[in-house]
DNA sequence: CTTGACTTTTCGGCTTACCTAAAATATACT
DNA sequence: AGTATATTTTAGGTAAGCCGAAAAGTCAAG
């Protein structure tokens, strides 16, 4: 069995992944908060596995091996439930799963995976709306559509939104900026902020806020 | 914070605590399964730290001191509400909860604890019988009366059970031995096997499980 | 093509927790 | 009391992860 830290490592490849076609090691640091020292050696304890779990060569950051997504996405299986296992049966708000789920992800067994999935019904996304992957290892593509992307007049609903920040879901959940909230885009001028119409309200939205809430178009 | 390790520690002295006065070096080894060179030395860093979490007097063998009897509480606290959550809210057999709870005991926050507290009712026995402690570092006795021990002609209910045996546990449940359990103890020779009528029927239960079993009077 | 800034890796060291083997201490028995 | 046996402790060593400092490698600007 691979420790939490091993676990955490791929996850966060795995994340990072999601942006880039290759991670860096500076980036895996930062992300883990570690020196790139130390990132170094594992990344290569990785890469030394049977089998491999990550791609490695030198000075040209790593990406993950098959084996290596597969942990990767049982990991975040675990992340997913559990964060949305909190909010539905203990009444967790959605700012305050994602510390939790960060420790208990490494040690619940199949058995508790298998038992909060039957209970929240087999759910597909998370209280933040990130996809929950299958437990063959199979996920869906997260809404990439960030609301800053949409123009003047369009109505749209939240699908997903940034998760790591507390303060921000915080101010999210303020602002009516809950998951599948409605909303209608009434001025988008270039680069400044948008104006946006939520919960009967019209408010003014920083590229900071809106860069970091991802939307789908409506009759979905 | 403690480490895992530090708790499992603190819990299994306290566990061995509550049979004997002192506890040895070997059975502490025994109980985690290390090596008693391992145990000398956590053992000595325990009564190094500030404050000391142990008593200890090279070969007098080990006890906790006021905080470190709290730490073990609250250890034991997080493992029998987790052991009551998973058997009341996502069904597990009570030979299932032990192992899941040893691990989940060491990262869930307060909060957690709160949470299913809450949902549980402020119970104050887990699914084997074992007392609750509190949030503030009480608990009550455990039922320390042996079936082994109760005399022919006497009704009695069960009241705790020993935990750690998954497939101790199938089997008394197989024997109708659950929690609570009325049972009426027809013959008791001295040393032998005790007939026990329980669940309508008349069984011969060995020392081996008589001895694991705990009764209560069963008017109370 | 060289230089300098930046990134990455290597190196030597630290901490925690474990081990085995050897030494020290305690206990039990004659 | 003296000795054998059992327990406990010390000593020396390993493995995972982490660190800072120094060395090596990359790459873009001149
Ligand atoms: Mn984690
Ligand atoms: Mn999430
Ligand atoms: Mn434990
Ligand atoms: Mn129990």
């Amino acid at each position: 069995m691979l420790s939490s830290n091993t676990e955490d490592y791929l996850k966060a490849i795995y994340e990072l992944l999601e942006d880039s076609g290759r991670v860096t090691t500076s980036a895996l640091a930062e992300r883990l908060t570690v020196a790139p020292a130390s990132v170094t050696e594992m990344v290569q304890k990785l890469a030394r596995m049977q089998p491999a779990l990550v791609d490695y060569e030198r000075h040209r950051g790593v990406a993950l091996t098959e084996a290596g997504r597969k942990i990767a996405l049982e990991v975040i299986r675990h992340h997913r439930l559990i964060e949305l296992y909190l909010a539905e049966a203990l009444g967790y708000g959605w700012h305050e799963v994602h510390a939790e789920a960060e420790r208990l992800e490494h040690v619940i067994s199949e058995e508790f995976e298998d038992k909060i999935a039957a209970v929240l019904g087999q759910p597909a996304h998370d209280p933040h709306g990130d996809p929950i992957p299958t437990r063959e290892g199979e996920v869906a593509e997260p809404c990439r559509r960030a609301l800053s992307q949409v123009t003047a007049g369009e109505t749209v609903r939240v699908a997903r939104v940034r998760d790591e920040d507390p303060a921000f879901l915080t101010h999210l959940t303020e602002l009516g900026l809950v998951l599948r909230a409605p909303l209608r885009v009434t001025r988008a001028p270039e680069g400044g902020p948008l104006s946006v119409e939520v919960a009967g309200s019209t408010r003014e939205l920083e590229r900071a806020i809106t860069d970091h809430v991802f939307v789908e178009a409506v009759g979905v």
